[in-house]
DNA sequence: CTAGGGGTAAAT
DNA sequence: ATTTACCCCTAG
């Protein structure tokens, strides 16, 4: 039997996703014991989580059907930017066969050969329309909540809001959103999937705010110094901790930029390579996670590199 | 416990 | 018809 049916709530979402940030994909019991998302997901179990997140995956892989297609990996096509970027990373995903998926060996070897970031998409369009329906705004909600709401949530790339007004400019033009007055809201016939609408805000427990030494932050939105705290966290991490962190907010800031580029011209090809940058940062996980690599600090180095690269670009 | 294969059935 | 939540099972 299939068991009834109990729709994962954004929060849940949300705290699931945060809790494979913090502890890696696969730590399913871990994130479930841990206070900041125990909570929220309380009624989830491990297996629930995993089955969860096996979803989302698909769903981010853009085709669905479970694990039919074996999606024989595509063109790294142009790329805005090519520095030397995150070599480190590169190589250290690029060095591990236990990387299980072929999209992921796939991925590195293709970043290694073109010596350019992939380009991705994080789904971009699925925040803001999660943005707009949770926000549940009468007519809409204009950029700026858009964007706050995004950002209470994710941390948001170097120059989101940039991304997200030229995909929020492009979604209008499709037709996907309907902008009145500088409000968007959803159109009602557009393939967004429209999903849940279970906006109960039980505790706000679902997303902790990060910055614990930070406490002056009331009704500041905490973006800069969030990311500042982040990256001075990162100092006394692990080395695995801030690579993750690190793959992860590669993985964001590329996927946005190619976004932002996509949405200038057509936003189609951007689905596909969707899970590119997740399979890497995953990859890039698993490998640090399982192998302790041999010079932490140079790597940590290397990672904070990137981060500011990005974040001057 | 996790990964992942497979399945059922409720929702959409 | 497809998606999605949940279940079950096996190997590791």
């Amino acid at each position: 039997m299939g068991a009834p049916k109990q729709k994962w709530t954004a929060e849940e979402e949300t705290a699931l996703k945060a809790g494979v940030i913090k502890h890696g994909a696969g730590k399913w019991r871990t994130i479930l014991k841990d206070p900041e998302f125990s909570g929220v997901l309380s009624l989830r179990s491990n297996v629930d989580l995993k089955d969860k997140w096996r979803n989302m995956s698909v769903m981010a892989n853009g085709w669905s059907s479970r694990e039919k297609s074996k999606l024989a990996v595509k063109r790294v096509h142009h790329v805005p930017k090519q520095e030397e970027n995150p070599a480190a990373f590169y190589t250290v995903a690029q060095s591990d066969e236990d990387i299980s998926d072929t999209k992921s060996i796939v991925v590195a070897n293709s970043t290694m050969q073109t010596a350019g970031p992939m380009r991705t998409t994080v789904r971009l369009d699925n925040l803001i329309q999660e943005a707009i329906t949770s926000l549940k705004e009468p007519g809409g909600s204009n950029k700026t909540t858009i964007a706050a709401y995004i950002e209470e949530q994710y941390w948001p790339p170097h120059d989101f809001r940039r991304i997200l007004s030229a995909k929020l400019k492009y979604l209008t033009s499709n037709g996907k959103l309907i902008k009145v007055k500088r409000k968007y809201r959803i159109a009602p016939t557009s393939t967004f999937s429209d999903r849940r609408r279970n906006s109960s805000m039980l505790f706000l427990e679902g997303r902790q705010r990060i910055s614990p030494r930070v406490e002056k932050d009331d009704s500041n939105m905490l973006t800069k110094s969030q990311i500042d705290s982040e990256l001075a966290k990162m100092r006394n991490m692990t080395a695995q901790e801030a690579a993750a962190a690190a793959a992860r907010a590669v993985a964001e800031a590329e996927a946005a930029i190619a976004e932002a580029e996509e949405a200038t011209r057509e936003a189609e090809a951007a689905e596909a390579d969707a899970e590119a940058a997740q399979a890497f940062a995953e990859a890039a996980m698993k490998t640090l996670k399982s192998r302790t690599p041999p010079n932490m600090e140079s790597l940590k180095l290397e990672t904070m590199e990137v981060l500011f690269a990005l974040d001057s670009e």
